[in-house]
DNA sequence: CAGGATCCTAAAAGATACTG
DNA sequence: CAGTATCTTTTAGGATCCTG
C-alpha cells in the first residue's frame, strides 16, 4: 500500500479519511501540537532534564510540555529516565526511532526557506 | 539566521516561542489542518474541482475542505480559477510555491514508513 | 526538581440546511 | 456546482496553584 507521491502513478489507496495507519499520519502525529518541533530540536543535540527544556523554551508552560513529552513517549520517539533520590532529575532522550525525524526537520525547514524565497518573488 | 538541525553545530538563534517567520513554521503551516495532506496529495495529481476534491474524500465535509482551500490559497500554495457562466466550475491548482511541497511530502511519508518499521521491532 | 490537578478560553472540526 | 451560514461538539492551549 505504499502510495508514490513522487511517481504521479497508478494507485490503488483511496483513503476517506485520515487515517492512522497512513505513513504520512504517523509522521505528522510526530511533529503536531505547537512547540512539537522545537522540543525535537532541542533532544536532537542530546539528552535534555525537564527543566532544561522549558530553559530553552520561556514561554512554554510545563504542562504543555508535559503533553508534548508524553506524547513523544507514548509514540516510542522518546524515553525518559529519572534519577533516584531527591531531588528527582529526569533526563529525556531521543529513541532510534526519534532519531530517525531528523531528516524529516531538516526538509521541514529547507521547505520552509524554499517558499519564503518563492514567495518573495511575486 | 539558517539554524542547521543537521549541523549540530552552534548556533546562535533562540526562539522562545513558534514564530511566523521561521522556515519550519511557515512550511508546517502549509501542511497542517486535518485533509490538509491529502488535498494537497489530490492536488500534486493536478487541477481538481471543488467536487472533485469532494469526491476524493467522502468524508470532508464542505466547511472544511472550503477552510483548507482558503488556507492554501492564502498561503499561495494554490490557485482557485472559475469558469464563467452557470454553473459554476472551479479549478484548483498548485501554485510553483505550492509544487515545493511534493519532497516535504514525499519525506514524511518515507519518515512516516521508516516509523513504522522501527517502532514494530520493538 | 518534575510534574499533577483544575479551570478556562479559543480555535478547529463536524452536522445540517440553505443560496448564487 | 460551489460554496455560505449557523450551531454544536471537540480539542488544544494556557494560567494558576498544588504535590511527591
Amino acid at each position: 500500500m505504499s502510495v508514490a507521491f513522487a511517481g504521479v502513478g497508478h494507485q490503488t489507496v483511496t483513503w476517506d479519511r485520515p487515517s492512522s495507519d497512513c505513513p504520512v499520519e504517523v509522521a505528522l502525529a510526530a511533529i503536531s501540537g505547537r512547540w512539537a518541533t522545537l522540543v525535537l530540536r532541542d533532544l536532537m543535540h542530546g539528552p535534555r532534564s525537564f527543566s532544561a527544556l522549558r530553559a530553552g523554551l520561556p514561554s512554554l508552560s510545563a504542562k504543555v510540555l508535559t503533553e508534548r513529552l508524553e506524547s513523544l513517549v507514548a509514540q516510542g520517539l522518546v524515553s525518559c529516565s529519572r534519577s533516584p533520590g531527591f531531588p528527582v532529575r529526569t533526563s529525556y532522550e531521543l529513541t532510534s526511532a526519534g532519531l530517525l525525524l531528523r531528516p524529516l526537520l531538516v526538509e521541514l525547514h529547507r521547505t520552509g526557506e524554499a517558499l519564503l524565497g518563492e514567495l518573495a518573488d511575486d
